[in-house]
DNA sequence: AGGAAGATCTACT
DNA sequence: GTAGATCTTCCTA
């Protein structure tokens, strides 16, 4: 089990070690497993993606301590973020993909990964690990491709997107 | 109270 | 490839 202080690290860092991790999911007694393919690294500070950096509960979300789930809510999905770094640095890593390990769902994107696994506003804030979502560690290798944010309207100059080479569940190639 | 924007998805061509 | 639906959150009046 991936204990919280993994994620009390640079959002990026974070980013790059979540690829490959086995996304644990307790929902109604069934355990759902699912490898996270594909991340993105979002900073408050000088990140003019999306309204993270306004004022309002997601910036006072992503100044928390690294280690708390942050959902984001947009064009009718939730997306599931994991909030980086140390309390005051608004952070936040998104998933953007899943591989299902166990189960049978479309999860090749940020707002399907969240349908899938039942995601929604009531993980907001908790920590993870909690009772019914956790992260197990692989050892498993593979190649890490790095390349621009998906969907955003403006990008930083900085490649902030990971996945693993040659995974089909990554949204976008 | 109302409006607009936004890190998306689906369906159709 | 592009258009349209969809809904939460933040901003303004």
């Amino acid at each position: 089990m991936i204990k919280r202080e993994f994620f009390e690290r640079d959002a990026e860092v974070v980013a790059r070690e979540l690829l490959g991790k086995i996304l644990m999911r307790n929902l109604n007694g069934k355990i759902m497993k699912a490898k996270i393919v594909e991340t993105e690294a979002y900073y408050n500070e000088k990140d003019p993606a999306s309204r993270a950096c306004k004022n309002g509960d997601l910036k006072e979300t992503m100044k928390m301590k690294g280690g708390n789930i942050l959902v984001y809510g947009v064009h009718a999905n939730w997306l599931m973020n994991i909030v980086t770094g140390n309390e005051g640095k608004a952070e936040a890593v998104l998933l953007r993909a899943l591989e299902p390990l166990n189960f049978k769902a479309k999860t090749s994107g940020p707002g399907l990964l969240c349908k899938a696994l039942g995601i929604d506003k009531g993980f907001h804030k908790k920590e993870i690990p909690n009772d019914e979502l956790w992260l197990e560690d692989s050892k498993e290798k593979f190649e890490i491709i790095a390349g621009k944010r998906i969907g955003v309207k403006k990008d930083l100059s900085r490649n902030l997107r990971f996945y693993i080479k040659e995974n089909k569940w990554v949204s976008r190639k």
